[in-house]
RNA sequence: GUGAGCGUAGUUCAGUUGGUUAGAACAUCAGAUUGUGGCUCUGAGGGUCGGGGGUUCGAAUCCCCUCGCUCACCCCA
């Protein structure tokens, strides 16, 4: 019997790791530069975190969750989106009482029971940010360019930043029954899922891909023009702030996010290089979420960007990552005594912090000469009867086939300066 | 949950109207005179043709079922 990966994750092998550590590098130095802390929470929280915090009505909550029963009979779900965590973990630790304003960010494994397909998995890795405590339009805007820079630094040029307003809830309702009455007129000629969503979900027609769905709503009310000063007048000031930042960006009259917590701007990053997957990032604000979950009534707004995604868009766009790591020198030991001597000098090398290695197979010398070839070291370090007699091994430089002796106690000291 | 496409060595694929021991390239390993990699040459290992059942004298090839992968819908990063 053999053992395959669950359905929807992935291995990421030797030959790929250093994407992510690229990619990881690049999201703590962006972080630094915005100021955003890092924040690690649960793999998995209790149920109920989720079904308060996304919704009870969301896909993600209805259908998707990896839900299970712990020992002592108590409700878990394996953490399928990042924010509801993050804010649980700022109330239960008296954070937003220490300070009123908090910047932090996460990357983080997340689990959905969905169909895979092209960028779409049951397990993936996003990367997310928070500003909690200010309502300014400034933090909507920080966000996107946060998210903006790390893809820039990735490489990715083809993206589309969207941004749209569901204001606040109310308005929000209000806009889903103008909605309603001008979709009832052409009830029957929608399609049978936006049928179904017409009572369930009416919002979701509007970014239906349904062709003639699309058409319809195209001429629909849109949501900006129904809402109130408020909340029109603190879009307009997002707009006006990318624009003076000359920022490209595309209002989308479309773009309702899915999770019950957003109110006002919501926005999305929308790749040219991805499949039907197209967002690698998307966010907005939920100024009603840390209430809703029994917090003092705070302002906040995130986002979430998916790292598989990101991957995918870089490496299309030509991006490489930078290089996989390799060791600068391989041991050649010729006999056993020569080994010995050789594992010994290695071992001072390593404590130098210079990457070395040396054949643990026993291989001919031909055999070590074709291993070390093969990873790419710049160095070999030969040693054998005539070295030994020498106390000095024959360093052979892998790119010229230059090649002269030098004493054990000194090859430290040549590659560090060749290091330099 | 719905739909479509695809499953042959580690990888990419070939496999003639069903016909004997299923092939190639690349990769791996080992050699090409005594202690030197890449290039070249020679050789070796590696496949229950996704699995099960059926049709047939005979199935990688035809039929059914099943599993897996991929893409799309739904939804989302």
């Amino acid at each position: 019997m053999n053992f395959k990966k669950p359905k929807g994750t992935k291995d990421i092998l030797p030959k790929d790791i250093y994407k992510w550590h690229y990619i990881e590098r690049i999201i703590r130095e962006v972080s630094a530069v915005f100021n955003f802390s890092e924040i690690r929470t649960p793999t998995f929280e209790n149920t109920e975190l989720f079904k308060r915090g996304v919704g009870n009505d969301t896909d993600i909550v209805g259908k998707e969750m990896y839900t299970f029963e712990d020992k002592s009979g108590d409700s878990m779900t394996l953490k399928p989106e990042g924010t509801a965590p993050v804010m649980r973990a700022l109330i239960e630790n008296s954070m937003i009482n220490e300070s009123p304003f908090h910047k932090l960010f996460y990357i983080t494994n997340m689990f959905r029971h969905e169909k895979p397909q092209a960028g779409r998995f049951r397990e993936h890795t996003q990367f997310g940010a928070e500003i909690i405590g200010s309502n300014s339009f400034y933090t909507d805007v920080e966000l996107i360019l946060m998210a903006k820079e790390v893809y820039n630094r990735c490489g990715i040029e083809n993206y589309t930043i969207k941004i749209n307003s569901i204001g606040k809830p109310n308005e929000r309702k209000h806009y889903i029954n103008v909605l309603k009455d001008f979709l009832a007129n052409y009830i029957n000629d929608l399609s049978e899922d936006s049928k179904r969503r017409f009572e369930t979900n009416t919002l979701r027609i509007l970014d239906s891909k349904d062709k003639n769905d699309r058409q319809i709503t195209e001429n629909a009310p849109k949501i900006l023009d129904t809402l109130g000063e408020e909340s029109k007048l603190r879009f307009n000031k997002v707009i006006n702030e990318l624009e003076n930042l000359k920022i490209n960006y595309e209002i989308d009259f479309r773009l309702v996010r899915g999770l019950d917590y957003y109110t006002d701007t919501t926005f999305e990053f929308v790749s040219q290089s991805l499949g039907s997957q197209d967002a690698i990032g998307g966010g907005g604000r939920y100024d009603m979420l840390i209430e809703q979950l029994g917090g003092k009534e705070t302002p906040g707004a995130g986002f979430g960007s998916g790292i598989e995604r990101i991957i995918i868009a870089a490496e299309k766009n030509g991006f490489t990552f930078g290089k996989i790591n390799k060791p600068l020198i391989y041991f050649i030991a010729l006999n056993d005594i020569a080994r010995m001597k050789s594992y010994e000098i290695m071992n001072e090398l390593r404590a130098k912090n210079i990457p070395s290695e040396i054949d643990l197979l026993n291989r001919s010398f031909k055999a070590q000469m074709r291993d070390a070839n093969r990873l790419g070291v710049q160095f070999v370090y030969i040693v054998g009867d005539d070295e030994l007699e020498k106390n000095a091994g024959q360093l052979k430089n892998m790119e010229n086939s230059s090649q002269y002796s030098v004493p054990f106690s000194e090859l430290a000291e040549k590659l560090l300066e060749f290091n330099k």
